[in-house]
DNA sequence: GCGTCTAGACGACAATTGTAATCTTTTGGA
DNA sequence: TCCAAAAGATTACAATTGTCGTCTAGACGC
């Protein structure tokens, strides 16, 4: 039910969304701004421009507070799971045994990630 | 070293991709066509688009056997894991392992496939 | 040889995206 | 109270994407 809002997010609106996901709480636009300046050498028109389309594309929910707080609609857990079951849809026919086999059979992995997951199947609970 | 052909792969495009693979052999675009026309209702012009811009980004190899047959330059299974890892990069730190207990954590994965994801990492080899 | 059909080239056009500049309205300080 | 600085709105503009239409040059049948 948040697909709506998740298929939304283009890659540059994903920077401020991982932002205020960080920083778990509602920020202004000068917060955002300070943090993606240094990370990202983007202009603060920029970092404005991505904060209106995500406040209309309805991602981000503005409340006036003096300036604009903007919080997200959508946590990052939330996103995540969309964006890892949208993958698993698209190109594992809706497996996710298969996206692991693949992942297992790439670089992706190391042997100690794989020797975590190994307990993370084999471990308590 | 397929990265920089699988990222400019757009999701309609990725459509003729799959045809090509699934079919794992060069084909013309009347038979793409004739796929896509029933499974997309797409258009004659649309797919010789979508064709034509993936030969125009190197991604599909151009062949002329009477009329022109395209062959992929990345497989499915290149192409899969770049998507993977990538996805790992931009929403996981880099961590599959964050990835996969995203899932277990989600209803992406079912009791059946946890099980079956246990038997991966525990079983055989 | 002529007309038709098709493959391929080229053009189109609106929506989205990445990245910003400029204009306007607040607002906090001297 | 008036001004500079910040915040927000508006505009911009090229590249990419999704979807097609049209035009042309061969290929094929009669």
């Amino acid at each position: 039910m948040f697909s709506e809002l998740a298929n939304k997010i283009s890659d540059s609106e994903l920077e401020i969304m991982k932002v205020l996901w960080r920083a778990n709480d509602a920020l202004p636009v000068n917060v955002i701004r300070e943090t993606l300046q240094s990370e990202r050498g983007w202009e603060a028109t920029t970092i404005k421009t991505l904060v209106s389309r995500l406040t209309a594309k309805g991602v981000l929910q503005q409340e006036k507070r003096g300036s604009f707080y903007y919080t997200p609609r959508i946590s990052e857990g939330e996103y995540n799971e969309w964006a890892a079951g949208n993958l698993i849809q698209k190109l594992f026919h809706g497996s996710a045994k298969a996206l692991l086999s693949t992942l297992v059979r790439s670089d992706e992995l190391t042997k100690s990630d794989i020797e975590e997951l190994r307990q993370m199947f084999t471990g308590e609970e």
